[in-house]
RNA sequence: GCGCCCGUAGCUCAGGCGGAUAGAGCGGCGGUUUCCUAAACCGCAGGUCGCAGGUUCAAGUCCUGCCGGGCGUACCA
């Protein structure tokens, strides 16, 4: 399955035999040549001149004439300071198409997660607020990586934490009360987000109004009724409207596990970290020191005795760990949650769980709205309006797909369902944007950027996809591995088959760095080189896939058939649907 | 103040382990459609890789210090 990989090793270990240096050592040297005219594989002699007390260029050629080149290697040249190979091509992209071919979907699974869990936390919106742009990052993010881990062989536990507790309900239940609302079960998301921006604009004028709210989440946690009544309201309306948006973007998760149904555990949580010794009283509220950790001390309950974030993090994060033992836990939230996982890992730690070190904080960086009178960006203000509402984002990805579908629509059939192709290609672009830069950037939101379909972005790369399609389809014919290699003799197809050798690295990489970008741009990387190999056969006819010879065409059906395995299922991973025709 | 993230072409971004002329896309200019789907392809123009030191045979990549932007920094989540 690591096939280039082995034949990296199998060079370093020849060369190990005329070397001081041992074969992984050598491995590492390995590099790609910036061109596959000078080679498949370079070696830089520069590092060996301190051992071998030669010239680089000395070296290169000497190991030239004494290195014996393994199976699968055709050929070595020394280029100035550099050793290069080339390999024989035929074999290597004999045993790269046959595995894509016998491994189909499979291609690029792995087994080392085999018996392990990961634990990933994501979507995890509040409730009782609109879902917003900003909150595409989590869920398309965390849905890739459950994707990829599976891919691994891990099973994976996909966790939607809900923020249905803390005193941002207390405001509401307070708004409600002080605006005297006649129904508040009748409410949208909308209203209650108005409700708590009106709240919160009265409370800068008469700052006792902080304290209502702050009184009204106390009643909340000691069971009030009425409060209780109205925040059961709240949380309906809330999860009722994750139900619609995140089945827009198809994001599902296997568990839903709201912050309010660790309330139970909170006190035992805070009597055990004072039994232990690790929380303190400090200003009426009770903290955990974080000195020795470098950290800002960690509040685990408010002075007035109601809980917050952290109170339910801990319980939550103990539970997980009873529930799942697993390998990883995976919070995907924004980077400005930082400071609180690493205090909620050194409060853990200093519990004496070993398993804190397993929980990994994947952050991203903030959606930033862009002023259109100042130039400047900040981050969008619910408060001012500023906020892009996810639902009307991609409802316009889909309109515009839509409208791009309509001039080309003699490329369909009558009985094609044009309304799914249009969901498929626009949430498939919104979705494609957001992981295809690496997490950590800021984005600056702009339509136009998340709606493009040309260039570097989904659509571009499930064009490829329905391109290969057609040439399938066209072709009438079944897709065999028994062929002759040696007649893919373009450059173009060699690239193509070296590039889908490397998607199981793109895979590893992808979660090694918890980071899907990765494989989106393994994706565009790809599809370019098919488009390019694509494109050649526009004027030449002998250059076509579907070509007159037929031993020529079985070969260059394979190989088409192979990209195809691959960008569908790296697609698949990011969550990006991969439509037959478009 | 302190901590974390970011700073590569006009714009948006790629650039695992330091290595051979720093790559794409968009935008600009010029080409390609009797079509294996032009949501594509080819070419041209465009870069002191924020600045200054350092390590190294070799630095966009590693180290230090600055500058600029962002986020966070006890009763929000």
């Amino acid at each position: 399955m690591r096939h280039t990989d082995s034949i990296e090793k199998l060079i370093a270990g020849r060369l190990a035999r005329h070397l001081p240096l041992d074969e992984t050592h050598l491995a590492g040297l390995l590099e790609t040549p910036p061109s596959p005219e000078i080679g498949d594989y370079g070696l830089p002699c520069y590092a060996l001149s301190k051992y071998l007390h030669k010239a680089p260029n000395d070296i290169a050629e000497d190991l030239r004439g004494k290195v014996e080149l393994p199976e699968g290697v055709r050929e070595a040249k020394a280029d100035g300071p550099y050793l290069n190979f080339f390999l024989d091509r035929p074999a290597v992209t004999a045993s790269v198409l046959k595995l894509i071919h016998g491994l189909g979907s499979a291609y690029g699974s792995d087994d080392v997660g085999a018996g392990k869990t990961i634990v990933i936390d994501f979507g995890s919106p509040n409730v009782a607020k609109d879902l917003g742009v900003h909150h595409l990052p989590s869920a398309v993010i965390g849905r890739a990586l459950y994707r990829v881990y599976e891919k691994l062989g891990y099973r994976c536990a996909g966790i939607n934490f809900p923020g249905d507790w803390g005193t941002s309900f207390g405001s509401l239940i307070a708004a409600v009360e002080r605006y005297d609302v006649p129904d508040p079960d009748a409410l949208t998301v909308s209203d209650l987000q108005e409700l708590y921006v009106r709240y919160t604009r009265d409370a800068a004028a008469q700052p006792e109004l902080l304290q209502t709210a702050r009184d009204a989440f106390a009643r909340l946690e000691q069971g009030e009724s009425r409060a209780t009544a109205l925040w059961q309201a709240f949380r309906q309306i809330g999860l009722e409207e994750f139900d619609q948006v995140y089945g827009m973007l198809g994001v599902t998760f296997d568990h839903v596990n709201a912050e309010s149904s660790y309330r139970e555990q909170i006190d035992g949580m805070v009597r055990r970290l004072l039994d232990q010794g690790v929380a303190i009283e400090s200003a009426g509220a009770l903290i955990v020191p974080l000195d020795d950790e470098n950290l800002p001390p960690c509040m685990v309950r408010k002075s007035d005795g109601t809980s917050l974030y952290m109170s339910r993090d801990i319980p939550a994060a103990e539970h997980r760990w009873e529930q799942f033992r697993f390998e990883k836990c995976l919070y995907v939230t924004g980077s400005e949650q930082s400071l609180h996982f690493k205090q909620l890992k050194a409060v853990l730690k200093r519990m004496g769980y070993e398993w804190a070190d397993r929980i990994e904080h994947v952050n991203f960086g903030l959606i930033r709205m862009r002023d259109p009178e100042t130039g400047k960006t900040r981050v969008g203000s619910t408060r001012r309006g500023e906020m892009v509402l996810l639902k009307d984002l991609l409802q316009e990805a889909v309109s515009r797909a839509r409208a791009k579908i309509e001039e080309s629509s003699g490329r369909f059939g009558q009985d094609a369902d044009l309304d799914d192709l249009a969901a498929q290609v626009g949430i498939g672009a919104v979705v494609f944007s957001e992981l295809s830069t690496r997490r950590t950037r800021d984005v600056i939101f702009d339509w136009d950027s998340m709606l493009d379909f040309e260039g570097d972005t989904g659509p571009y790369v499930q064009y490829a996809h329905a391109r290969l399609s057609s040439i399938l389809r066209k072709a009438e014919q079944e897709v065999v591995d028994d062929v002759d290699f040696a007649l893919l003799t373009l450059p173009e197809e060699w690239v193509l088959a070296r590039h889908l050798a490397g998607f199981p690295a793109a895979v590893r990489r992808a979660a090694a760095e918890s980071e899907p970008s990765v494989i989106a741009t393994y994706l565009l990387e790809l599809c370019a080189d098919f488009s390019s190999y694509y494109s050649a056969g526009m004027r030449d006819p002998d250059r076509r896939v579907l070509c007159p010879a037929d031993d020529l065409r079985a070969a260059r059906l394979l190989l088409v058939d192979a990209a195809r395995h691959v960008i569908r299922g790296g697609l698949e991973l990011l969550g990006v649907a991969a439509p037959e025709r478009m």
